[in-house]
DNA sequence: ACGCTTCGTGAGAACTTCGTGAGAGATCGC
DNA sequence: GCGATCTCTCACGAAGTTCTCACGAAGCGT
């Protein structure tokens, strides 16, 4: 979750609270900041203040719905008028808690956000600059979209499922090929070949890295 | 929406309050009629008194939830302690609202629940310059209305829902052939194939796409 | 430095999968 | 009934993918 206030306290009670209720929290100390941060960290929940020096949060709200950005908002705010929470409601917030709050209830209420939102881009994998979608069957380098058949994409699925652990030939062929493994050819390595040709094409270093004599790490 | 509250006062004054605002009005007088009324009308949302002497309505709602009811549900109590909110967010509630309440929040509450509605069947979808109303059994592109037949639009309808999601043969064949997927012929194949010629007919790019070994995607 | 092993890659053969036209059978409206 | 769709099968050519093979390059141990 994305926590955005510009009060240093309140930021520090509500992410240690709110990490001891499991929550995984990145904070953003205005307007501005949370903006980019939306962007960056891809936040499943965000619990916004109103009131910040540099974009107040009902412009931040206004601009991520502009922006087509649907992730659930919960506001946080002192204004505890009728006619304030409609606002803020009616800008696209899903839920408005006035302080002062009960940390209980806020994690309770973001909970209840984060039901409703359960299939959200169905377990997409990043490492570095790679990103794979699986439910899409794309793949994706520094933003440039890799086509992938299915063998390479299958491959680049493991090894990203694995990052930093080097995978032997015995494995890969039986994770790709499913059983037999004939060491009188092989496969691996010219789809290990393809799979490089593509992940490089853009001028990026390597990331699949040989481990001579043992088998294959991808590494960012 | 389906008002729920065993108090014939409060429920005269919301349901009048409620369909000034433009809602459609159902209510239910207690527990029991409240739940055979989620079946029998299929409420988009549900406000939910708490108190009431046939079956409270926390009951209500974990009925529901095991029943696998996904309905947003917006509690309405006069318990306003911080347990008995953080109760109720727990047990499925959407939103809890205490009594006294204002009615243009309880209003701009229902509103945001419903903006989160998940789609139903029945509702028009639009992705890119395609749009589809199932009601009306018709299809646009770019205005262009593409006269699909029943299989045609039954394919196109799975597909707009699934924007970016590859679907395989045996996925398509189950939605839309209900059952059995035998290897041996594919109308699959033919039917994208009339699918896309009548989307490009006005020489629009392509948005079916083929993913070799897989399926097909939609993607705008 | 030398020889052995392991890896990388180009070329192309074999195979799989897809696209589409033609037409048979089913269905529907009139 | 009868004609007009609509749905589906089939088959074949086209296109794309996977895999084999072979040879040169690069590491590794002595």
């Amino acid at each position: 979750m994305l926590l955005v206030d510009d009060d240093a306290a309140i930021r520090r009670t509500l992410t240690v609270g709110l990490e001891l209720e499991g929550f995984d929290v990145v904070c953003a100390s205005g307007g501005r900041p949370a903006l980019e941060a939306v962007g960056a960290v891809r936040p499943a929940v965000m619990l916004l203040d109103l009131t910040m020096p540099d974009l107040d949060g009902l412009e931040v709200l206004r601009r991520l719905r502009v922006a087509g950005e649907d992730l659930p908002v919960c506001v946080l705010s002192a204004r505890d008028q009728v006619a304030d929470r409609v606002q803020g409601l009616e800008e696209g917030a899903d839920d408005y808690v006035v302080k002062p709050f009960a940390l209980e209830e806020v994690s309770a209420r973001l909970h209840a956000l984060l039901r409703r939102r359960p299939p959200r881009e169905t377990d997409a994998v990043v490492v570095g600059d790679i990103e794979l979608d699986p439910a899409g069957f794309s793949a994706r380098r520094a933003g440039r979209d890799l086509e992938l058949t299915r063998r390479e994409f299958e491959l680049l699925h493991l090894f990203l499922r694995n990052p930093g652990v080097v995978l032997d030939r015995r494995r890969l062929h039986e994770e790709i090929w499913r059983y037999t493994f004939d060491p009188g050819t092989n496969p691996t390595d010219v789809f290990v070949g393809y799979l490089r040709r593509k992940l490089e094409a853009g001028g990026e270093p390597r990331v699949l890295h040989t481990v001579r004599g043992v088998g294959f790490v991808l590494r960012a």
